[in-house]
DNA sequence: GTCTATACGCTGATAGAC
DNA sequence: GTCTATCAGCGTATAGAC
């Protein structure tokens, strides 16, 4: 709280003013977060792309939130951890769903033939710690967003090996 | 330390007379682990593996420290930052050096033509960042060892699209 | 080598003046 | 809405008895 308020130019006791408590911000920056990313997987999901392309625009969505978002988005792979009922259930419930809409987005480009028939949880799990730890690796990086977004899309999708 | 110490089926106070302090069991363990990943790359590197096969290799031994030494693992991603000098510094050069071999590979398994001419940073960071977070994800999987191997070696290598 | 008692710095938060 | 003063709890670590 004390390096808040140095940031803020006030006393640590002065935050007091404007917000509840350490957790509430926590809560509130997580909370933000989760929603966006829920509401931006309903919008692709109820878009006309195929799987394939969705898959994409999941990938370009996680590359422009770390961008639009990068010090809240540090919080998810690790910091979640720290916050207490009822927004730990919460966070956690939106989170789950999030993975299991974006293992059916896997699962359906399979079915159209578009991708191979992977370990869907590898796959899933493999895909989402890359895109998790964008954050702390792509500032480090002279790159350009659109550049990354295709670099990521070609890695994560392609692989190593394939387009050869 | 009182958790610990509970572990211990002792008081904190006596954990004392077997460590120095918290830092140094933090000091003791990421060490260990970065040790071990130093050796096992020297290993694969001196081998006469093509550069495919070191890749692979490479992909196997983490699977291997991932399921052997969990624990110790799981401060990897996130807890080295609260290593004091000079072991944080001794810490980010032997990780610095283990990337900078593992990148290595990565070019050689270019130049040699067994796979396609991909971003190298971008290929590596999402190589270890989906190595790295294995500890927090396996566990919670039925899977055994040796299909997590080879799942992983085809999601990390041959991508989702390729085998088709 | 374990215990009890305790020191002491740090941190989140509150009280009350202005 | 900001400040100063302050509190209470926690966590690492030490002292000293046994």
């Amino acid at each position: 709280m004390r390096d808040i308020a140095r940031a803020m130019e006030m006393e640590a006791a002065s935050l007091y003013n404007h917000i509840d408590s350490k957790q509430s911000i926590l809560n509130a920056l997580l909370m933000d977060i989760a929603n966006r990313f829920t509401v931006g997987m309903q919008q692709i999901q109820s878009s006309s792309l195929t799987a394939l392309e969705q898959l994409e625009a999941l990938i370009d969505q996680h590359v422009d939130m770390t961008v639009g978002y990068t010090d809240a988005i540090s919080l998810v792979p690790s910091e979640w951890i720290h916050l207490e009922e009822p927004h730990l259930k919460e966070f956690v419930t939106l989170r789950k769903n999030y993975e299991d809409a974006f293992k059916a987005v896997i699962l359906a480009a399979i079915e159209e033939g578009s991708i191979a028939e992977v370990d869907v949880d590898v796959a899933l799990f493999s895909t989402l710690s890359t895109l998790r730890w964008l954050y702390s690796w792509y500032t480090k990086q002279g790159i350009k967003v659109e550049l990354l977004k295709k670099e990521l899309k070609r890695t994560l999708l392609q692989g190593l090996i394939s387009s050869l």
